[in-house]
DNA sequence: TTCATTTTTTGATATAGGTCAAAAATAACC
DNA sequence: GGTTATTTTTGACCTATATCAAAAAATGAA
């Protein structure tokens, strides 16, 4: 998915306002497996998977690294606090494949924001759709079952699932890899 | 927290704007255990609590009401997709103790969003701080152990914590009530 | 106040999924 | 292509928390 067509199917900007948008998001191929942002330092940009698959992870109390969240193609990935309110970020991100983005800057960000209401708009529509689906984790995780937890993951993430290790899975689901390899079988 | 300085707090509209935009939320109140939202039907308010708690559950699977959310003071409350998508709820809203509330319509807010552009960046920097607290609730409950859990609640809503009954809390945490006591219990 | 209802606590037992360890299967690299 | 490193699977055992049941405490209505 293009990032213009992304931005068209949710607001309708006139195509001047969407030409000048475009002009300040940057194209980049980053390599697999490339640590983009660091626990501790401030997200720099905001970036659109064109291509590939990316996750943010954080290391909890125990010394594990824990997935927290899987973007996929067509998707905008950053550490949205960190992001947003220019804080050191609480989690780390890579890519997981050799992907192709598009990124920006908050300075541009912010100053197309300030530039065109419909940005503005463009901004809190996809703030409330993040808002749905960290939500629809959350009601997955929490009363589920391990298996369901899949189900879930196989639904929210189609076409990641298979690509993936199975260890950032399993803690991003909140079960170890063990139990998630045994669910796999029966699952066929 | 008066709805007018929590505005005032994200965004530093013009007075006259800010009049403006008060003048379309309506105070209301509303007795302990009123329902206001039933899942299945859509959300036609967003309201902020002045005074009072609420909550948001769904019936799960097992035929068993559990917490989405809990609403405290000076916080907005309402079924984000269902309010904003226009969908119909998957959960319910009530308040748990009697509360007073400025509430907005869908169309009245969507008004304002168009009229004014800092309105539609409130919106967003709204959305983000919920998506940021809910992120926090998932970390928090994703890896920790029961009383971990509750400890999350405690400093997330010190204030509602001991006002909402313990059935309530426990199922908001994804565990039982009988486990919820015996933490309680060793909590001192 | 008293009685009925709801909520919380306590006790006994069961179980899903965790932990630890090692084998098997894949993938990465010279 | 063979060797090493990484990831996944399998097995045996364990523990935190669920479940079920019933008592105790708190709340609310008349």
């Amino acid at each position: 998915m293009q990032i213009a067509d992304y931005i068209r199917s949710r607001v309708d900007f006139p195509e001047e306002e969407l030409k000048d948008i475009m002009s300040y998001f940057r194209k980049e191929t980053i390599a697999k497996n490339t640590v983009m942002l660091n626990e501790g330092s401030i997200c720099q940009k905001l970036y659109f998977l064109e291509k590939g698959v990316g996750r943010s992870y954080y290391l909890n109390k125990n010394g594990k690294y824990v997935t927290q969240w899987f973007f996929g193609e067509g998707n905008f990935m950053t550490s949205l606090e960190s992001f947003f309110q220019e804080s050191p970020s609480l989690s780390f991100m890579e890519t997981l494949e050799d992907s192709v983005v598009y990124s920006i800057t908050k300075e541009n960000i912010d100053y197309l924001f300030e530039k065109y209401h419909k940005m503005e708009k463009f901004g809190r529509i996809i703030s409330i759709d993040m808002t749905t689906k960290i939500s629809n984790k959350l009601n997955a995780i929490q009363f589920q079952t391990a298996s369901d937890r899949y189900n879930y993951m196989l639904k929210e993430f189609p076409n990641i699932s298979m690509r993936v290790p199975l260890g950032d899975i399993a803690s991003y689901l909140g079960i170890t890899q063990e139990t998630l390899s045994r669910i796999r079988k029966k699952h066929y």
